[in-house]
DNA sequence: CCCGGTTTGGTGACGTGTCAACGACAGCGG
DNA sequence: CCGCTGTCGTTGACACGTCACCAAACCGGG
């Protein structure tokens, strides 16, 4: 077997910090000013950019990236704080329609500027366009490489 | 307010799948394989990497960045399994030594290479000598502009 | 039409991480 | 020596994710 290189290891412990940290901070921050989390944000966004901010689970699992089981325990959750509604849905008496109450547009929209204020300083902050497009094509490798 | 450009936007979704679904699934193959988790990894590393495999609790906490309330919970689970033990700390009555257990240490022996090689195969793989600068470079900036 | 496989979504159990609070002890100034 | 303050570690309550499983509804071929 062969082990990291020195600098492959340095990185490799940076990089598991900066994954920890950084969506850590944000969600700090977030859960500070508007009582919300990422996956909270995350669902709110999706939802709000549909018209009517209604939309099929399934649909909301895809865009988000999301298991089915995950979802279904964060609306749970979120319902509890009214910030979205189950429906059952339109066509398909198997389905269920999650719709955003405007208790819930009000926190996404309370929620955007300084969120995406802090990722701006956080992490956009002097970030020159050829480190922009360079880390974007890694994201892209590491992802296309990815079992999934 | 001002919103993330297109290119920003893209990577930051890239990004956030990206420190989602990589450490998901090298916890996948640590777990198919050994059946640790990666926090479980972390910890006996630090561990095996001490004299005798015994470390006092605020050391390990220092050590892996992790907080204290964290590192006690995950003693326990680990402490269930065999894999690690408590002891009373020599010297200070309140600390806490932490001792790694023959079978952790088969346990981190057993799971190591494995591990190692798909990291390497899952983010290292193709990385170029400049593209490794690059992203360090990166992970250093942003981390030294966190809070904490 | 019926039957079996598939799709959709939810649930319970469990491991994980954070926060607030606590009890026990250390260490220090009076 | 006493008491105050800080440190060390644990605990309980809660949010979060995954896995295995389930029930209901859909849909196709026979």
């Amino acid at each position: 077997m062969t082990w990291l290189d020195d600098e492959q290891q340095h990185l490799w412990r940076r990089w598991l910090l900066l994954t920890t940290r950084l969506p850590a901070a944000l969600n700090r921050q977030l859960q500070a000013d508007s009582d919300l989390s990422l996956a909270d944000f995350d669902v709110l966004v999706k939802l709000s950019e549909t018209d009517g901010g209604r939309v099929r689970s399934r649909e909301l699992c895809a865009a988000l990236g999301w298991e089915k089981s995950r979802l279904s325990h964060h609306l749970t959750r979120m319902g509890a704080r009214g910030l979205v509604e189950r429906t059952g849905a339109a066509g398909d008496a198997r389905g269920s329609d999650v719709v955003l109450t405007p208790a819930g547009r009000a926190a996404i929209e309370a929620a955007a500027p300084a969120h995406v204020d802090t990722v701006r300083e956080l992490f956009f902050a002097d970030l020159t366009p050829a480190q922009l497009q360079a880390l974007t094509a890694l994201t892209d490798r590491v992802l296309d490489r990815l079992p999934d």
